[in-house]
DNA sequence: TTTGCTTGACCGGGTAC
DNA sequence: GTACCCGGTCAAGCAAA
């Protein structure tokens, strides 16, 4: 009854919606780009070519938000007051269909792919469930290092129902990473977006993020590897003009260690993320 | 033999009553 | 306050490398 009516407040806060969706697509393609700058498959003309399309798409999107977010002065958007209960009259959990738990509520975000084990971590499979009133069951991964180094960063993923194509998957993340590996030197700007604050009830910002999840991971099977999935489809922002053959060699290319070390460059893109969780 | 995935069972947090 | 629901995790068994 009132949750309805708090549902209905948040709706106002739509501009800043789309301004994540918009950085959403802006994480994505920053995926896709760093899958092209990993690929030593293709020719180095075509990479750069690819690699330039994908940027000025990944640009677009990341002012396109800036801009929403500076007309839009609302302040609970984002987490800030939000509790739990205002999201329960829908769907609750973490990202998830109705449910009544959602244990992990703090350090947790979500976002949404095509390619969900491409983050540059290393992940292993620990669990698969069905989730309840879900089309697809939820993955459960954690990070690889977990043994050695403690380190308790986890994610699910799940595939967005639906028929899009490439599938959309919804990646949700948990703790951050405290191990040291290839991935985690770069983990990621979009990975570590939550940093401290990812303290906010990460459940939460992730179900401004996010559209009520149906979903599923027919992905499940490729725990640790790069998803054969392609460029995200999901609007005119993010659809690009690569063929599904080139990203299915993209994706399936496995980024070699010392490719990784971070340039300026890749700095200066993923800086674009930092804003999201303001 | 080792490594990783699948899957059923259990735990316990969150919600309804 | 209590019972129930169900998401998250565990761990045994299995398959692939």
């Amino acid at each position: 009854m009132g949750r309805h009516a708090e549902l209905d407040s948040n709706s106002e806060h739509c501009d800043n919606r789309l301004a994540i969706d918009k950085i959403n697509q802006a994480h994505e393609l920053a995926r896709q780009l760093r899958a092209v700058l990993l690929s030593s498959s293709l020719p180095a003309g075509s990479s750069a070519e690819l690699a330039r399309e994908i940027l000025d798409k990944l640009m677009k999107c990341s002012a396109s938000a800036l801009s929403r977010l500076q007309s839009c002065c609302c302040r609970t958007c984002h987490g800030v007051g939000q509790r739990s209960r205002e999201y329960s009259s829908e769907k609750r959990g973490r990202c998830t269909p109705l449910g009544h738990k959602r244990r992990k509520t703090h350090n947790t975000w979500c976002t949404v792919t095509s390619v969900p084990y491409d983050d540059g971590h290393s992940w292993r499979k620990y669990g698969q469930k069905d989730i309840n009133s879900a089309k697809y069951p939820r993955s459960y991964y954690r990070c690889i290092h977990r043994k050695e180094q403690g380190c308790p960063a986890t994610k699910t993923v799940q595939q967005e129902d639906g028929d899009a194509y490439p599938p959309q998957f919804i990646v949700a993340y948990s703790m951050q990473h405290t191990c040291r590996s290839m991935g985690a030197s770069i983990a990621f700007a979009m990975e570590s977006a939550p940093k401290e604050e990812a303290s906010f009830e990460g459940s939460r910002s992730s179900r401004h993020l996010l559209p009520p999840p149906p979903s599923t991971a027919t992905a499940a099977n490729q725990s640790q590897t790069s998803s054969p999935s392609s460029v995200g489809d999901r609007d005119d922002t993010t659809r690009l003009s690569i063929s599904e053959l080139s990203w299915q060699e993209i994706m399936n290319t496995s980024p070699p260690a010392d490719t990784w070390s971070m340039d300026s460059n890749w700095e200066t893109v993923m800086g674009c993320f930092e804003f999201s969780e303001a």
